[in-house]
DNA sequence: ATTCTTTTTAACGTCAACGTCAATTATTGA
DNA sequence: TCAATAATTGACGTTGACGTTAAAAAGAAT
């Protein structure tokens, strides 16, 4: 325990993980993330020479991000893969344009992917807005329960 | 047409309906309701004679609730139940409050029902955090992709 | 009064998102 | 090396929240 081995052989910094790991560090379990696998949501981006998924740092962040889209947002599973396939585009059109390589079709893959991103971003505001007023309702019902409950300390 | 009848045989101002109508005010199939009802969710407040149901205004309202509660907030129908019955309960109280019956054991059914509906408003403040953090890790986002996408109008 | 629309109950079907074996193969710690 | 633990594929099961269909009764409109 005194020295962590030198390097296990991975390849990315933190080291890939097998499903076991990356389904309690989600906190789902292991059918889940075979499950997303065949639905084509979360493809771990490698397998050991047995056959073993092993999920790196960034399968972890984007299995974390579908929790998120599902829990927080409400969305189903479909949804959620049109979601990160436009986040995809965006993310290889990005790299593209890093790398100065011209590509036809770049503007239309890209408006298309924006037009996701915004149609999410405009959903997540809407629901903000809603979350807000029904907190708002509540704390107003709340507060007038208590004028009737508990206008007395003890 | 020219004019409305005087006065239906409705108790409630606004008069109850029947449950299609009930349905498509809040969006929903008759199906739904008649689950509801067997749930124990929303049990309208009057039959016709001939077994009809009838929902009050009380009762769209709290059908609109359920719906509230299950997309904004993702519960299920029944934990949406147990938010609700507390509310029931607070509701009551607060009618013989103001009635000055004095009645036992109903601090301890104040505060149960309090507790309950303290939580709801924690989980609803600590959901409006995380959608609040997403919307701004999204913008963030977001910007840096327009950033490398479209620098140049046009 | 009668026709058209709606509602009733009861039963079976569906779909998403997993859960649960089971038998077999991998990986790992001593 | 070898026993213990974990992972693989495949198949069938489950649960929540309804959808759908059918036959009979009720309500509404003319």
């Amino acid at each position: 325990m005194v020295g962590e081995p030198i390097s296990t052989v991975s390849t990315a910094p933190g080291g890939d993980v097998a499903i076991g790991k990356a389904a309690t560090l989600a906190g789902v379990s292991t059918r889940t993330l075979r499950y997303y696998e065949q639905l084509g949501l979360l493809t771990p981006s490698a397998r050991t020479s047995g056959g073993a998924r092993r999920y790196s740092p960034g399968d972890v962040t984007r299995l974390l991000r579908i929790r998120e889209l599902q829990s927080l947002m409400g969305f189903n599973l479909t949804d959620i893969q049109l979601i990160l396939e436009a986040e995809d585009r965006l993310q290889s059109l990005c790299r593209e344009f890093r790398a100065e390589i011209p590509g036809e079709r770049k503007r239309d893959i890209a408006s298309e992917a924006i037009g996701v991103t915004d149609n999410l971003r405009a959903q997540v505001a809407e629901k903000l807005d809603k979350v807000r007023i029904f907190l708002a309702a509540l704390d107003d019902r709340t507060g007038r329960y208590r004028a009737y409950l508990s206008e007395d300390p003890d």
